[in-house]
Parts: structure tokens; C-alpha cells; sequence
RNA sequence: GGUCACGUGGCCGAGUGGUUAGGCAGUGGUCUGCAAAACCUCUUACAGCGGUUCAAAUCCGCUCGUGACCUCCA
């Protein structure tokens, strides 16, 4: 696979990855309700599709990538209230304050993990304008109706002129039985038609005017509204998690074909959702573990979270453990570590040592490097991508004990095997501290690791053991090679 | 109840007709002032029962088990 292959939920098949309009690519990605603060699934969403966005940059396309923030128009089933609306009464505060509030943090999570910004990240409430217009547009068609002031989605209508239920599978026919008495909702035709604008209740503090009332817009018109602003009517990819398939993106589906006679989106991307103890994360649980939760109570590495979602395949469940991502932290420093090292020893000079036994090296580092590619194009496969940089890390150790002279190897390999590590560990799958970090520590061994050599050499063991352990508190442990010393991260909570 | 997934070694998790996944944990060794790291070594699994095939963990069927969606969720 020398191309990117994706599993399209709407086909239901891997599909080779053509662009529309190459080499422009545009994707849409559901992002999440700011009403709380950003868990591990937020994490997954965002992380499998700054993946995708990164390795489509690295493969020559222009991206222009859109997550929004779901600021107003989710509502809360039982109560028919808006989540922003009952969080912010939770919180005593107004609404919109809290909507910036935990869009902020969630911004700031994202940061640490290390996930690229998207492009542009358009919020619902400054999209009402747009969503009113594809409202009218709806009724226009025929395919919305008004009652007391609010707008439902003629679903019947719809499913006549159009088939509903393709991209979940569902059977609009078996939804009607399956259907529930329970009805609230007296103002709908049939219980599965859903909301485009709603009526605000006097209460409602959140409201915009509307040919139809003082009121807000439905949850599944935002995303149709703002992906035809920026994109038009037809982009390549629209993603989000298997738990948006049914009824958000069916909805959205809706939407754009009744008024745009065709499916929004060429790709429908969908990751799985992290579980805890084999059930799904989530805020109606209360099983869900915030990333700062994570990061500060559990003093886990922002990167160890970042490996523990990469080393599964994004369309399989992944269960949450502290366990695992401990695991995770320290498969993460292992690699790490690796990449500091070839840092550390790139070479600028050329030599042109070539032996059979360089040339069989050579086409090891040639061989894994074309694995990378090939796992990364099959449908993101980042698990496949690990083991394989655990391959490299497997030479880079070799190299570092001296067992492979570093100078034997021609500029070539060495070229070869530092820009596939660092390829795929530092751009692809974005794992990597900070740079000014990175540098600071870099200088400060440079002074310190002569002093340790001096030392050893006049077996001043006080002095080493000072040294060492001054060091084990910024969290670096010292190797003491055949020929050298070098160094290392540990975790940040392992003892001496 | 309907629709759809999935069941892999102590744990986490890839793969998918014949060839070592990988990580974590554990075993024994090499190295070492002591360590650590690294290296080598060992523990070699695919829910059960049938079937197809020269060959199945991988395909098909059944059984059991788990989960997701069907209502808000990333």
C-alpha cells in the first residue's frame, strides 16, 4: 500500500484514499459539547484524526481541517435542555461563559498532548445565521415542517423521495416499531423526526431570533452548516465517533441530500470509543477519567497517553487501565530515549564505509521503513507503526553499545534510519516533548557528562553517586557503556 | 427485541489462509565499584464444537460469552 487506504463506514470497505479535487483534501471532524471538562475519548477523537491529518500534510496534500465546538443546540433528551444551558446553571454561570471556559481547557488539553490545531474551528453559536438559512431551505424542498414556532425533519417524506438509514444500517421501518410510547414530544408527525430550530422557552436564556420564533437551532444543523460554509456542499472527509453514526451523521446525511441532493462527505471516518471495564466511557456512566485527572493526579507524561491510544487500531474498543498506560509511559520513554540518542549523534560529515555488513543494515533500516509506510497507508495502522519503531530502537540500542560501529555506516543508512524514526515517531504520530526542553537538557549533559567520566575515571564514587542522583531528580538516569556514558529519561514516578 | 461488532499468551494489544507482531510484567545469564540501561535466553496464545482446504487463530456454520448503537455521549 504505497497510497493511503481508509475504511469508509458508508461503504463499509477499505477504499483507496483520491481526493476530490487533489491535491486539495478537506475534513471535517465532529468535535466535542463544551459542557465539562475533556476526557480520554475527547483524546481518542482528537488524537486519530490529528493522525490522519498529519500523515495527510506528509504525503503532499493541502488540508484544510475543521473540528468544531458544539457551543449551543445540544440538548439533553429526558429534559429537552440545552447541555450548555443545565451545566451552566450547575455552575452558576452563564452560559456562554462556560461554553469559553471549557473551551479553553479543552483547547489547552489538546495542547499538551501534543495534537496540531485544526484549521479553522468554527463554533455553533456564530453559525446561526448559516443554520437558519439551511433551515429554510429544508422547508422550501418540502421537507421540514413548522409547529408553534419550532422546525422538525419530515423523515417519512424524506425516506419516500430518498433512502434513510444507509450509512447505520438502520431500517427506518423497524425504528417507527421499535419506537417508544413515551412521547413528551407532541409536536413531532412521527417520534424520529428531529429538531432544526427549536421554540425557546421563556426560561431559555440562549436564544436568536428566527422567521419561526425567538428560539436555537438543532444539534445535527450545525455541522451541516458549517461544512458547507467552508467546504461547499461536497468534501472529502467527515469523521467523528462510531457513537455520532447513529442519528448525527444519519441526520446530517439527511440534511445535505434534500438540500444539496447528494452525500456531504466521500470518506466517513469513525474511531471506536474507549471502554472502562469493557464499557463504553461516557458522561451518562460517570466513568469517564479527564485528561487532567490523568496528567496531574496520576502523574502520567502527556505522551504516555498519547502511546496508549496509538497502540491500538483506532476502529477497535480500547480499554482503559492505569495499568496500561503506565505500560504505555514506559514503552513511550523507551522510544523517546532512542530518538534523543540519534539526536544527540547526528552526523554532519560524510564517510563512505560500505561493507556487507553496513549493506545488510542498510536494507533492515530500508525494509522497516517501507513497513511504516505501508502500515500507516492501511488505514492508520499506528500499532503496526510502533512495533516497527521498536525495530529501529532494536539498532539504535546496537549502535549505541558499540556492537555497530556508528562511524562504520555509511551517511546513507544513517540518513535512512534517522529520518524514518523520526518520520514516524515525532511527525506522524506526534511523540515528542517540547523542544526547548529538549535543548536545555542537551547542553546541561554536555557539561555534566565530562565531569561524570573524570570522576569514574579516578574512581570518586562519592562524586558519581552525587551526580547520579542530582540527575535521577530532573528525571535522567545515567548508562555507563564499554566505551562511554550516556543517558536517559525514567518515568516520572520510578524509584532509583 | 432489532441492527452491528468482537472474543488472541499473566496484562495491554496487532495480524488474518502456510513465514517472530510489538509493548508491559516475569525467568535465567552477560556487563558493572554498586546500580541502571542495554544485550542474549526462557514462558509460544488465538472462546467451544463442527465443516471447507494439502494447510485455518485466519474462510463458512452453529453454540457460548462480551460489547456498541437503537435516547444525550468522542
Amino acid at each position: 500500500m504505497h497510497t493511503l487506504h481508509l475504511y469508509n463506514s458508508f461503504s463499509k470497505k477499505k477504499e483507496t484514499f483520491q481526493p476530490i479535487h487533489p491535491p486539495y483534501v478537506n475534513m471535517y471532524v465532529c468535535g466535542p459539547t463544551v459542557y465539562g471538562p475533556a476526557h480520554l475519548g475527547h483524546a481518542r477523537s482528537a488524537i486519530t484524526f490529528d493522525i490522519l491529518f498529519r500523515h495527510l500534510q506528509h504525503s503532499k496534500y493541502q488540508v484544510k481541517y475543521i473540528r468544531n465546538i458544539t457551543d449551543v443546540g445540544h440538548l439533553e433528551n429526558e429534559t429537552e435542555e440545552d447541555k450548555i444551558a443545565q451545566a451552566a446553571k450547575k455552575y452558576s454561570q452563564e452560559p456562554m461563559a462556560l461554553a469559553q471556559h471549557f473551551t479553553n481547557s479543552y483547547r489547552k488539553d489538546m495542547q499538551d498532548l501534543n495534537i496540531l490545531p485544526p484549521t479553522i474551528e468554527p463554533q455553533a453559536s456564530g453559525h446561526i445565521t448559516e443554520q437558519i438559512a439551511i433551515v429554510q431551505n429544508i422547508i422550501k424542498k418540502g421537507y421540514g415542517y413548522v409547529k408553534n414556532g419550532s422546525v422538525y425533519f419530515d423523515l417519512q417524506k424524506y425516506h419516500q423521495n430518498f433512502h434513510y438509514g444507509t450509512l447505520s444500517g438502520r431500517i427506518l421501518e423497524d425504528l417507527w416499531e421499535a419506537t417508544r410510547s413515551l412521547n413528551h414530544q407532541k409536536e413531532k408527525k412521527n417520534a424520529h423526526d428531529f429538531a432544526l430550530w427549536k421554540k425557546a422557552s421563556e426560561k431559555h436564556i440562549m436564544r436568536w431570533p428566527s422567521p419561526w420564533s425567538e428560539g436555537y437551532p438543532g444539534w445535527h444543523l450545525e455541522c451541516t452548516a458549517m461544512s458547507k460554509k467552508y467546504f461547499g456542499s461536497h468534501f472529502d472527509i467527515h469523521g467523528g465517533g462510531m457513537d455520532l453514526l447513529f442519528p448525527h451523521h444519519e441526520c446530517e446525511i439527511a440534511q445535505a441530500m434534500c438540500t444539496e441532493q447528494q452525500n456531504p462527505a466521500k470518506y466517513w471516518i469513525h474511531h471506536n470509543m474507549i471502554t472502562v471495564k469493557k464499557q463504553k466511557m461516557g458522561k451518562s456512566l460517570q466513568n469517564f477519567i479527564t485528561i487532567q485527572d490523568l496528567l496531574q493526579q496520576h502523574t502520567l507524561h502527556p505522551m504516555a497517553i498519547r502511546m496508549f491510544i496509538l497502540q491500538a487500531h483506532y476502529r477497535n474498543p480500547l480499554n482503559f487501565s492505569l495499568p496500561a498506560l503506565q505500560a504505555a509511559q514506559k514503552a513511550y520513554y523507551k522510544l523517546y530515549n532512542g530518538y534523543q540518542y540519534l539526536q544527540a549523534n547526528q552526523v554532519t560529515t560524510p564517510t563512505y564505509n560500505s561493507n556487507s555488513y553496513t549493506q545488510t543494515l542498510k536494507k533492515k533500516i530500508k525494509n522497516i521503513e517501507e513497513k511504516c509506510t505501508y502500515a500507516i497507508n492501511d488505514d492508520l495502522n499506528t500499532p503496526k507503526v510502533i512495533a516497527c519503531l521498536f525495530d529501529l530502537l532494536k539498532i539504535i540500542h546496537d549502535l549505541q553499545k558499540r556492537m555497530i560501529d556508528w562511524q562504520s555506516l555509511d551517511q546513507d543508512t544513517r540518513i535512512c534510519l534517522y529520518n524514518t524514526y523520526t518520520h514516524f515517531f515525532k511527525k506522524i504520530l506526534g511523540l515528542y516533548e517540547e523542544e526547548y526542553k529538549e535543548k536545555n537538557t542537551q547542553y546541561m549533559m554536555s557539561i555534566l557528562l565530562p565531569c561524570y567520566i573524570e570522576a569514574k575515571k579516578n574512581n570518586n564514587y562519592d562524586l558519581i553517586d552525587h551526580i547520579r542522583k542530582a540527575l535521577q531528580k530532573q528525571n535522567i538516569r545515567l548508562k555507563d557503556l564499554k566505551n562511554t556514558v550516556d543517558w536517559h529519561y525514567v518515568m516520572l514516578n520510578d524509584k532509583i
